[in-house]
RNA sequence: GCCUCAAUAGCUCAGUUGGUUAGAGCACUUGACUGUUAAUCAAGGGGUCCUAGGUUCAAGUCCUAGUUGAGGCG
């Protein structure tokens, strides 16, 4: 079966839903917070160390996974989830944000047919189409496949954005005609930037399509304003259908997905919990703290005290302090997990919150702690 | 005892025929990261150029002596 998204409220005083997606793996409460495990791992993480976190859709990557090591090869291996033994639901991005992340500033051509660009590995020529994605997704067998979209850069004209916008909404219905795996779910993609008339027509011409759920694109992308994001968000949330799930796609900080799901978004992605472990930087109530600070040296404290993940129960931030200065692999694996937990408990906070109408009060409160760090 | 070589940032070292404000890597101190080309990237602090004389318009660089270290010969 595909997914199945079940509006169970919308909080009184916002648009904040909370619901449930069904899946072949299991049903998840939203809103909900996505790790995102590139080439087929959270980097650095086990599935254990996941599931301990509570983690329920992960995602993977369609072109990442295509280069290496081949849908083919994981088709015969069995699929994704009997590849990576993840027994819970996976989405495959479409690979549209490599097409803007990889070339960009580098040589691309993108023509109505489809992206020319060359291998971030070993520079030969490529072209991914809109059919090719959704044919790597479908022998992937994710769970939910994106549509193939043009993710364009903040800084684009209206012009640009506007031909970007009709280009994606003709590269997702040839997406659509091609997508033959029963089991899996396909998502459309909304576009626009900041402009009001843009997400709009996107959205609607996306809706017209009927994916099984819709997202939001082109956010938090080249130093784009926090108020151009919350505006992308606002200008395309009405357009689309109550009785599908929300997906505001690479976001975030805690305040963005706390933004987010007030604006009444059901579930977010982001690399920055398990990027920014690696760096030595962890997630914390009383902000962002890094543990490459001298100051944590001899500091016993967890790296947040009353968290529940298993790196705030067992170890100090000086220990992790000392694996991250060293270099042991052990530091960014335990950040890892604690930020991780920590965006998934920010939406299980949430959903209380949406549960008791109680949201803008805990925005409130949690910003006026989480800006005033005390660390 | 004699000879040779060396001495520059916390560490390992560049530094041209003498010529702007003596550099790098690492370390240290910070910062950044939003559908992962990222265990990455960026910034900053840090100097009795072994010491004392001398030559010169100008010395990390040349000369003399000394100190310390390494090696060699007796």
């Amino acid at each position: 079966m595909k997914i199945k998204y079940n509006l169970l409220k919308t909080e009184k005083n916002t648009k904040a839903r909370l619901g449930t997606i069904a899946t072949n793996y299991g049903t998840y409460e939203t809103p909900m917070f996505m790790p995102v495990g590139t080439r087929a791992t959270v980097k650095s993480l086990s599935k254990e160390e996941l599931k301990n976190e509570h983690a329920g859709i992960i995602l993977s990557n369609t072109y990442h996974l295509w280069l290496r090591p081949g849908q083919d090869v994981i088709k015969n291996c069995g699929g994704l989830h009997n590849f990576m033994s993840w027994d819970g639901p996976i989405l495959t991005d479409s690979g549209g944000f490599q097409v803007f992340s990889l070339a960009k500033n580098k040589k691309k051509d993108i023509t109505e047919e489809g992206v020319h660009f060359k291998s971030h590995i070993d520079g030969k020529n490529l072209f991914l189409t809109p059919e090719k994605s959704i044919e790597i997704q479908n022998k992937l067998d994710s769970d939910i496949a994106m549509s193939f979209d043009e993710c364009p850069p903040a800084s684009a004209s209206y012009d640009y954005l506007k031909n970007s916008v009709e280009r994606t909404i003709r590269w997702a219905k040839r997406g659509k005609t091609v997508h033959n795996n029963p089991n899996q779910a396909l998502f459309g993609i909304v576009q626009g930037g900041a402009y009001e008339n843009l997400r709009k027509y996107s959205a609607e011409e996306t809706v017209k399509l009927n994916f099984d759920g819709y997202s939001i694109g082109g956010v938090a992308n080249d130093g784009e304003s926090k108020e151009d994001m919350y505006k992308a968000i606002d200008y395309s949330i009405p357009y689309l259908p109550e009785d599908k799930v929300r997906y505001l796609m690479g976001v975030g900080e805690p305040v963005d997905i706390i933004e987010g799901v007030i604006r009444g978004v059901d579930i977010f992605d982001c690399v920055l919990p398990t990027r920014i472990a690696r760096h030595g930087q962890a997630f914390t109530r009383d902000g962002k703290i890094n543990l490459n600070n001298a100051k944590y040296k001899e500091d016993l404290l967890p790296i947040e005290e009353g968290c529940d993940c298993y790196t705030c129960k067992n170890y100090s931030r000086a220990y992790i302090r000392h694996l991250i200065t060293t270099k042991e692999t052990l530091g960014g694996r335990l950040l890892s997990i604690h930020n991780i937990r920590f965006l998934i408990r920010l939406t299980e906070e949430l959903r209380e919150a949406i549960k008791t109408d109680t949201i803008l009060e805990y925005r409130k409160n949690f910003l006026s702690r989480y800006e005033n760090g005390k660390n």
